[in-house]
DNA sequence: ATTACATATGAATGATTGTTCATATGTTTA
DNA sequence: TAAACATATGAACAATCATTCATATGTAAT
């Protein structure tokens, strides 16, 4: 029905839809909050990080105290916990040599939550 | 308060609150599921894929024509395609030559909103 | 049958990234 | 002050991954 053949700017087709993709593409978000987007999910799209957002989310423990849960390294875990950080979602208080972090967003877990739902479903 | 020096097995360091750390291993899920759902989180990390699929959410489209409406080769649009059918995100059907793909799961548009709660959050 | 076209796919490549190792920083205690 | 220790960090390395290129597959039209 809506066949039209346009001379594709990069992509190596014709096009098959353009009333569609033009009607998409009023409705997609800015570029840029896409890639935002991204860049959190990218965060979570790692079984580290993933277990130290879900221990942070039973209870406030030291980088040491998290090395030892997970059987890594200290050093292993600090770098992490800055990706953590930088992303905000985790936070951290010192208290003498010691630094304890915790979850910076109370949404983290209804994120798990989604993820997990989708993983549950057949 | 809580402080117990411990031969760390892998962590080169002392655990500094064991009792902490007991607690919340015992609530940890299962490694595989925390596994699982890093794997899923990690095809959400993907610019082009989260494009992808917010552009399925808003309609049925061929692989041209989301090769056209994102302006990359249909080759690249084709292999992220692959990764979002293997995560169960997409499906497709096929009519002549043509193959048309749409969200597989309903739940990708709460992954989404939650993770823009998030970046929406100063 | 042959051509045209939509899509899929394997190999190659460049970029990104998680972990390790060595070491630095900062705090506490002796 | 010096030693001990928790944490942070930079460089290096191996592994993973997104895209490209060339080409294969399958369908429709001539």
């Amino acid at each position: 029905m809506s066949k039209r053949t346009v001379p594709a700017d990069r992509c190596d087709c014709e096009v098959i839809h353009e009333d569609v993709v033009n009607s998409v593409r009023a409705k997609m978000p800015k570029e840029e909050t896409l890639y935002d987007l991204a860049e959190l999910f990218k965060v979570f799209g790692d079984s580290t990080r993933i277990r130290i957002l879900w221990a942070l989310d039973e209870a406030e423990m030291c980088v040491c105290d998290i090395a030892y849960l997970l059987n890594m390294t200290q050093s292993a875990i600090s770098h992490q916990l800055r990706v953590l950080k930088q992303a905000k979602l985790v936070r951290n208080r010192k208290e003498g040599k010691v630094v304890y972090y915790s979850l910076d967003d109370e949404h983290v877990k209804m994120i798990f939550d989604q993820g997990l739902v989708h993983i549950n479903e057949e």
